[in-house]
DNA sequence: CTAGCTTCCTGATAGC
DNA sequence: TGCTATCAGGAAGCTA
């Protein structure tokens, strides 16, 4: 699934194929990805306009217009942005095509359609993202022990739930929770209130640790990016933790063992991520 | 405010 | 072999 290193990975492999380009046209095969406006202003807006540059904030992306508009998408689960030749096949579950003035395409393919467009005009409020409910990102100088443990240090929920909770810091998912707790050495279970000072000094420092590895071993081309790996969003990057049950702790040996929390599958290492006392 | 459950959606896989 | 049931998960929406 794409978290903050796979969205940036887009970015950086998208972003400089589409800058300056111009859209000649847009194709919506499936309506339901488009969340803002109403469809047929969607495609209307779009047309005509040139992109200048792309962001990411947490796991949304974002496009720049030559007029100061916005086009926001966020992939959820399994959306995927391709830059194609005119003649590239055509993938079952293609929902946007927006062609570009050279022939070239951008499509947005999403198997299970929880994506979501919007398109923000020029000082046009933003009531429609939650955006402005992000958290910090896990590199600004905000992201600290301090800021995790005032923010967390009383809470009862398992660690690994909070991890997910967008509004404490943007970007973290399942598969690099499952990475952050098992280099932090924190059982995926502990209370935030059981974990110590030094705990929250750790994952302050692992967190961004981990999602820069993550998108350093991303980077690839774009054609190998096109050839399949926009599939994946990631270079294997040689999870140590993630749909690793059963196998060999790559620490110590031991076998890797699965939960559930919060409905969230989670691998550890028992011997490595002890429970605090 | 929080906890817990449900919804969205399809494909892969497990079980019979 | 072929069917059905379950699971996967980001985030929002709902109830208590």
């Amino acid at each position: 699934m794409p978290e903050l290193p796979e969205v940036e990975t887009v970015k950086r492999i998208i972003g400089p194929q589409i800058i300056g380009q111009r859209i000649a046209g847009v194709e919506i095969c499936n309506n339901q990805v488009i969340a803002h406006p109403e469809l047929e202003q969607f495609a209307e807006i779009l047309s005509g306009r040139a992109f200048t540059s792309m962001s990411r904030q947490g796991k949304f992306l974002s496009f720049h217009m030559d007029n100061g508009d916005e086009l926001v998408l966020h992939l959820r689960m399994t959306g995927q942005l391709l830059v194609t030749p005119e003649d590239y096949p055509m993938e079952k579950h293609t929902h946007v095509i927006i062609h570009l003035e050279d022939g070239r395409q951008i499509r947005y393919i999403d198997v299970r359609r929880f994506g979501r467009f919007w398109y923000l005009q020029k000082d046009e409020a933003d009531t429609f993202t939650r955006r402005n409910k992000l958290g910090p990102e896990p590199w600004d100088t905000s992201f600290t022990a301090n800021y995790l443990q005032t923010k967390l240090g009383k809470k009862k929920k398992a660690i690994k739930e909070m991890l997910h909770d967008q509004s404490v810091v943007a970007g973290i998912g399942n598969i690099y929770s499952d990475e952050i707790l098992f280099v932090s050495e924190i059982h995926p279970e502990t209370r935030c209130c059981e974990l110590t000072e030094s705990d929250w000094q750790v994952l302050a420092e692992k967190i961004p640790e981990i999602l820069e590895w993550g998108i350093e071993t991303n980077a690839m081309s774009p054609e190998e990016y096109l050839a399949g790996k926009g599939k994946e969003y990631r270079n294997t990057p040689d999870l140590r933790v993630y749909g690793r049950e059963g196998k060999p702790c790559v620490n110590c040996g031991a076998d890797m063992e699965r939960i559930t929390i919060g409905g969230r599958s989670s691998c550890f290492c028992p011997v490595c991520q002890k429970k605090r006392e």
